[in-house]
Order: C-alpha cells, then sequence, then structure tokens
DNA sequence: ATATGTGAATTGATTCACAGCG
DNA sequence: CGCTGTGAATCAATTCACATAT
C-alpha cells in the first residue's frame, strides 16, 4: 500500500455515497457493476480501487451494502466526527454555518472566525463568532482539526497561516488562490471560479474532453 | 493537439490567475520557473502544459505577462463574458448571486430560479428570481450558455435536466452527487463535502499523499 | 454460473535532457 | 549564455483477461 492515486480517494468518496443512499433504499446487496454505472466509471475501476485496501465482496455473489459502507467509511476516516471551525463570516462563511445537518456529514463546526467587530459576538448557526485574534486559544480548547478559509482572496494565505500556527491538521480552501503550508497540513481546494473557467474551456472545446464511459 | 490532460487545464487556469497577479503589479516578465515556484509544479511541468497550445515564450528571455495572460485567456475561452443563470436560491445560491464584480470574472449572471412562490418575483444581487417553470423562456430569451445548481441534492438530477432540456452548454454543479448529462454538455463539481472527506482521508494516512515537491 | 480480485498489458502523464533560438 | 520548446524515457494509472472463490 504504498501509494494511492488521488483519483482512487475522489471515487472512494462517490461510492461511499452511493452506498449510503442504496442503504437508505433499503438495498442490501450490489455489485461493481452497478457501483460503476452510478459512480459514471469502469467496473474494473470500482474493483482495483477497492483492491488497493482489501477484498470486501463475495465472488459469485458481489457486495453487502452495509458491509462494504461501514468499510469504506472506516477507510475514509468517517467513523468519528471531525472538528471543524471557519475563517470569514462572508456570505459564503453564514451559507455553510447554516448547512443543515452538518453532524450527519461527520463533521462538526465548534468555531467561527472574523475580523470585523460587528460581527464578533453573535451567532450563527449555533456557533459563537469570535475575533480571529481568539483563533489560536479557541483552537487549542475546542481541539479543532481542520480550518475553512471562506475570506477575500488577500486574506487567504493570512488565515491559512493562523491555521497552520494553531496546529490544524487540514484546510478546505474556499478562496480563490493557492496557498502555502507545511507539508504536514493538507489542503483541499474548493474552487468555483476555478471550476467555471475549466467549464469555459471544455464548453469551446469539446473535442478534448476526456470520454466519460 | 488530440487530447489534453484534465491536470493541464487546471493548471492553466492557476498559470492565468497568477499572471492576473503579477500585471496587476507591473510585473513586465517572468519565467516558467517563477511560473512553477506560485503554482506549486515543476518547470518542466509549466512548459509541457503550455506546448499543447503553442509557442508563448522568448528564448533566452522567459514570457512576456500581458502577452502571455492574453494567451491563456483566449485558450480558456474568457474573451467573452459568458451568460450564466442559478437554479435555487438558498443560501449558498444567494452568496453566489452577491459575488462582487462577476464580470470582472468573464461571466454574467442573468438569472436565477427556486420553486418557493416566496422568492419568486423578488430580485437579489440585481438579478430577478423566476419561478423554476420559467427556465426554458428565460434561458432561450437571455441567452444564457451555463447553469449553476444550487438545489438539494435530491432536486439535483431535475434542475440538470431542466438546465440540459432548456440548452446550456454547461453546468457548475454544487450538489454533493453526480448528475446524468448528455455528452455534449459538461459538468464541473464544485462539492465540498467531498472535499472534506478527501481532508479526512489524507489527515489520517498523510504518507498516502502525492509529493509536493 | 457468476462476479470478485489481481497480475500483465496498455495507455496516459510527467520528468528529463538537450536541441534550438534569441 | 539563458531559458524555452520538445522528443525520448520514465513513471503512474487504467484497462484487460482470466484465475479464483462461492
Amino acid at each position: 500500500m504504498s501509494s494511492v492515486p488521488t483519483a482512487t480517494v475522489s471515487r472512494l468518496v462517490t461510492y461511499l455515497r452511493i452506498l449510503t443512499q442504496l442503504e437508505a433504499q433499503g438495498v442490501k446487496k450490489t455489485s461493481s457493476e452497478h457501483l460503476a454505472d452510478e459512480a459514471q466509471v469502469s467496473a474494473f475501476q470500482v474493483r482495483k480501487d477497492l483492491a488497493y485496501f482489501g477484498r470486501f465482496g463475495t465472488r459469485g455473489a458481489g457486495y453487502t451494502v452495509p458491509t462494504l459502507r461501514r468499510e469504506l467509511r472506516r477507510i475514509l476516516g468517517l467513523t468519528r466526527p471531525w472538528s471543524a471551525a471557519i475563517v470569514g463570516v462572508g456570505r459564503l462563511g453564514e451559507a455553510i454555518l447554516h448547512y443543515p445537518n452538518f453532524s450527519d456529514y461527520d463533521f462538526v463546526l465548534k468555531g467561527a472566525f472574523d475580523i470585523d467587530p460587528n460581527k464578533v459576538g453573535f451567532e450563527l448557526g449555533g456557533v459563537k463568532i469570535d475575533h480571529i485574534d481568539e483563533l489560536p486559544r479557541v483552537v487549542r480548547e475546542k481541539g479543532i482539526d481542520i480550518g475553512f478559509i471562506t475570506v477575500p482572496q488577500t486574506a487567504a494565505q493570512g488565515a491559512a497561516d493562523a491555521l497552520v500556527r494553531a496546529g490544524v491538521r487540514g484546510i478546505l480552501n474556499f478562496a480563490p488562490t493557492i496557498i502555502d503550508v507545511p507539508k504536514e497540513v493538507h489542503v483541499e481546494p474548493v474552487d468555483f471560479l476555478a471550476g467555471l473557467k475549466r467549464l469555459s474551456f471544455y464548453i469551446l472545446n469539446p473535442q478534448l474532453r476526456e470520454e466519460l464511459v
């Protein structure tokens, strides 16, 4: 298990979502082919992705939905809830603070920070907004693992630096810029402007798009 | 030019952002090495990515910032403004409707749709909210190219179907689910819950992360 | 009979080394 | 002489075919 393609990790997340839907529908068994159809990949790919982590099926019979779902949750580290905090309570930050049933998704929002004195002290979505200067203390006291960056582009690197100094282990970066962090901190970008620009390219160059079958 | 890696398209977007910042700072010249540092990739990679589309530099001297920026904007199709509409005016939809200076980003939001009669008829961020039944007419009349899906997961496929029937050419999908569209329509996912789950995996398995140079 | 699991083959992307040009 | 541009080599990911287990 020396290395796993990043694309495999993304697909595991997709398979887990499909399995969660199947379980909610009361479906008990599935197959690599069915998962592949739903995830828009090949059945080979599903089996190879799972093979990086072990054997989860029964030959001739397929996969048991609750079992495979549990295994994927374990592999992805979603058995305990992670603690998260949000830096930047603008409109996007507010939208995330109000995201319904966050804990259903294995994450708990425990902190929110902003630099604007008009926002500090208020509560949104059950979370108190602290001044950014309080970040180190709150992150330590509440055991925050993950920081969300929802500040403007120009403030993103500063927010990342503050989160790293306070000891978070991962950052979800909504700002449209690349941030620099030490190698032991992982960053996942969530950049809709970049997505829009890729869309522009592929609309103009449909022949350069990868096949979806 | 039979095929271009999707990773290359993502990196072109990053290079363009860096060039835009350099131009705003009045910097006139740059190099593959400088761009590589900023984008957190190798200089080989920058030159190879650009080589898919032509020759844009001067040997021995590097790249002229405004020239390369203009070329990348042309390659990505960002010379004209694209028309976009948003389906689902919840908190996330509102956050996007208020996104400052959208037109600076080569996109113009011309329409917004919701199913809630309490929202229809109001205006947000200068855009009138129409009932979703009006989508086909408005998309045609306003020449909408791109649809944003910001509805709940269960409504995402229906929203996609409506957009496709109305003739959009691309979809930016913020809903945490895979949507099915005909192959001539391109979809870019913007899925922060998936990003969070990847983060969980990489925090637990730091040794499985790809090297960042 | 059927669908998984996996080494081998293929395809694709990145890295390299240096030729080419200013 | 310096930095780009690019074929060749390496490395990685996907696809395939089939052996394997139930």
